[in-house]
DNA sequence: AGTCTTCCTACCAACTAAATAGGAATACTG
DNA sequence: CAGTATTCCTATTTAGTTGGTAGGAAGACT
């Protein structure tokens, strides 16, 4: 699995916002603080103008809302438990597992070749298995892979 | 997880060397008949030139040996079942799960992204129980993914 | 000697990821 | 209604990897 520079922006940049907002005092459901993409860039050492792209696929996602103007910033759509790694892995990356850029479902085998299909699915439903049971909560309680 | 091309083409081609020696009637251990590269460019639909730079990592990595001259030819040194679908992906790629190219288990995080490593580790781990318990001689007999 | 085959090195082309720059659109402030 | 701060969006540059090719040198058999 290779996790590309994007997808780690975009997790960290999520933990980041969610850790802001839950910090200052509103634990509520939706909105929470508005944080903004500076002082992101900041707390984890992401480049500016490239964590911007990040944060716009994530607010496509429908994870993040953002806010423009003096007081703008971005804000979490759902509370932390409901958010898990692998929402935001496919916000950014598109599929999980691919065999040379395409999907691991339509691999083309042919003659003796016919069951690596069946183990790249394998591999997906594993991976799907970690990274969607694992919430950015989990993540910030510091509990990371809790059974 | 992202298969390349050098990954599948490897898989590929320990397919078709297990299967060229099986059917030959030379079911013994380690030896096996010898299969040349370009039968096995032709039998897979794999660059002949690309290939021989595969069969050499597997070769350094144990797995195949190889005799040169007017008969020779690639072999396993083992037998199909003793050949997991891991050890094929490690000799040709290297760590299976990696960040930004760095393996998993050295990422530098910091500050609120520190329970990240772990999901890492976690993904890394899973994977490894599928393509490590998925040996050449399940795959052949077309029960990919037995548990 | 003469083939056949693996072995090895160097190289090229295309693509993707990563990062940058610059400008709109939008929202608040006074 | 100007002015400013900020998100938003697109185009471009740069560097690295991947996929693939070419051309021999080394060994093995006839």
């Amino acid at each position: 699995m290779y996790i590309s520079a994007r997808a780690d922006y975009a997790l960290r940049a999520m933990l980041a916002v969610a850790d802001a907002a839950g910090s200052t005092g509103d634990p509520a459901a939706g909105g929470g603080e508005l944080v903004k993409a500076a002082s992101l860039a900041e707390s984890q050492d992401i480049p500016l103008s490239f964590l911007q792209g990040i944060l716009l696929d994530l607010r496509r996602a429908g994870l993040l809302h953002s806010h423009r103007g003096t007081e703008g910033g971005y804000a979490l759509t759902r509370p932390p438990a409901e958010i898990s790694v692998g929402d935001v892995l496919r916000a950014v990356g598109g599929a999980i597992t691919s065999v040379r850029g395409i999907p691991a479902d339509r691999a083309g085998y042919h003659g003796v070749a016919t069951g690596l299909r069946d183990v790249w699915l394998a591999v997906d439903g594993a991976i799907a298995l970690v990274v969607d049971r694992t919430t950015l909560a989990d993540l910030l309680s510091d509990r990371a892979t809790a059974p």
